[in-house]
DNA sequence: TATTTACCTACCGTGTCAATAGGTTTATGA
DNA sequence: TCATAAACCTATTGACACGGTAGGTAAATA
């Protein structure tokens, strides 16, 4: 089960593509806001993504979080594994190898082995531009900020 | 995270289809010591296989625990299920559709529906058979139980 | 009637989840 | 220089789930 962190990570970042979060600071409160989430825990949940190279964040006024890179070079399994961790099905698999004596036997290992492999390959190859509303895509039209 | 409910719930039914455990009861016991589970937390976990209608147990001497299907009637995604509740990726869906205002407007909310037909998928079509070793589905050679 | 088995109820320590609370540091800009 | 706005840091909390353990009762058989 996926958690509010790892959630609230996501939105927080789909925040920050959809308002320009990738060239100015945004301070927590508008995402905070936006996103009607407690600006308190999304202070916990901003702080892992700074520390998982996910955004940077600059104090005093005028400051805020910042994408570090272009949301077409973030994957959604990068940003889930920084907040939730390895995304592991089993805990055979996400112990660190120091695993059970029963793996070389075990019958049901193999199913857990491909279930990873499947999910692991599903969000990463789901990008953070995959999960913007579609004007944030591809501006056909009405192109609010000129950009070039 | 698949929990250990059922992932031993998977190694019951496992060790019942490699032991005639579809024809004749087996007592608690001897799985327990196969599989290595304690048979006190195992009691929990069967007596939950029961109530779902996985197993079915009887009492007293010469009782034990039956499948009471073919092992190739019963998929994993079901298994799972009656031991770990609704497999769904987030509370969002889960909840039971008293959901959250946000639900129309959500951009996160078409990637867990998609993740979670794709889990949904992969666990049923994974049937118990699947997970038995070769000489048990194919008896090739050395066939220990005559059968026919 | 002793034995073997399932079945039932209760409890428990640990950890995680989802927050809340309150304070400190850092930078800006008037 | 100094108020302000922002990030940053530490601690705490209540509820609940996880992974068991313990001890007893009921049912069926030989």
């Amino acid at each position: 089960m996926i958690t509010t962190k790892g959630r609230y990570a996501l939105r927080v970042m789909i925040d920050l593509a959809e308002n320009n979060g990738h060239e100015v600071f945004v301070p927590l409160k508008d995402i905070a806001e936006r996103q009607e989430i407690s600006k308190k825990y999304l202070e916990i949940i901003v702080k892992d993504m700074v520390t998982g190279d996910l955004l940077i964040g600059a104090s005093g006024k005028g400051g805020g979080y910042k994408l570090c890179r272009k949301p077409e070079e973030y994957s959604v399994g990068e940003i889930l594994e920084v907040m939730e961790g390895k995304l592991s099905s089993v805990s055979c698999l996400s112990g660190d190898f120091n695993d059970c004596p029963r793996k070389n036997s075990c019958h049901t290992l193999p199913m857990w082995t491909e279930y990873d492999n499947m999910v692991h390959d599903f969000f990463y190859k789901k990008k953070l531009t995959d999960l913007l509303k579609p004007s944030a895509k591809a501006p056909s039209q009405k192109t609010k900020k000129a950009k070039a």
